[in-house]
DNA sequence: ATCTAACTACGAATTCTTTAGTAGCTAATA
DNA sequence: TATTAGCTACTAAAGAATTCGTAGTTAGAT
């Protein structure tokens, strides 16, 4: 039997709907270069891209001759998303266990910590 | 060509953990127990216990004829882990753009904010 | 000593994810 | 109009995740 499909963006996914997103739309030779030297084959970044448009990620118009893609869905819905998703499967739906460890966290160090508290306080 | 390992637990692995974590330690009878009605047969467990222990998340040693399985990595571990990765992937390493979005989160009532302020606040 | 119930070990099957080669179409150009 | 450069479509392939069946082992009961 098999597995559930993914209810995030997948690694490889998150990497190219990040150029997208900086981007605001771009062809797949656009993205190619966009990526790191060397990243991806230009087909297998057609096939990402055709794969993300099924999930209903992204969507494309023909542009000249080549399809230029752009975003369904913007990166702050994504990270809305995820941290749907985080809450859900690893903090038992407790935004304050998140922040607990969010402060714990070793890459935190007091400037962030500061930083935080000051945004919390201007977001009244 | 193919994908990368998963570096934070997948959704079945986190399942299971989180049975360990809340008893302690298991046998697989008592995981498949635990888990809701028909939710994998005994043997998958079995196997996907076995996969954990590969990936070095649980140990096991015998005990009477059965296997009691244990965990090695807590759950605050695996939640800094996958905050981690979240930070990494999705908040470009800022835990700032992170809370913003948990603040702005659809599922966050008034009261949780607050609640969460106030933590914030304690946490000096 | 044998039988049996309880477990584990091993492997198969299926889907998802990721990567990429290649055939084929099309528009611009010589 | 025939070439060809630039794209897309299709196909394949292999690792990872998930699920489970079955053979094999072993400890305890008869």
């Amino acid at each position: 039997m098999a597995r559930r499909k993914s209810e995030t963006l997948t690694e490889v996914e998150l990497e190219l709907m990040d150029v997208l997103w900086d981007k605001g739309a771009a062809s797949v030779t656009d993205i190619v270069e966009a990526l790191p030297e060397e990243r991806l084959a230009y087909s297998s970044v057609l096939t990402m891209m055709r794969i993300l448009e099924q999930k209903g990620y992204v969507t494309h118009e023909k542009e000249g001759r080549a399809f230029i893609y752009r975003p369904l869905v913007n990166r702050r819905e994504a990270q809305q998303s995820v941290i749907g998703y985080l809450l859900r499967r690893f903090f038992d739906n407790s935004p304050e266990q998140l922040v607990v460890n969010l402060l714990e966290h070793e890459n935190l160090g007091p400037r962030d910590v500061k930083r935080l508290k000051k945004m919390i306080s201007d977001s009244e």
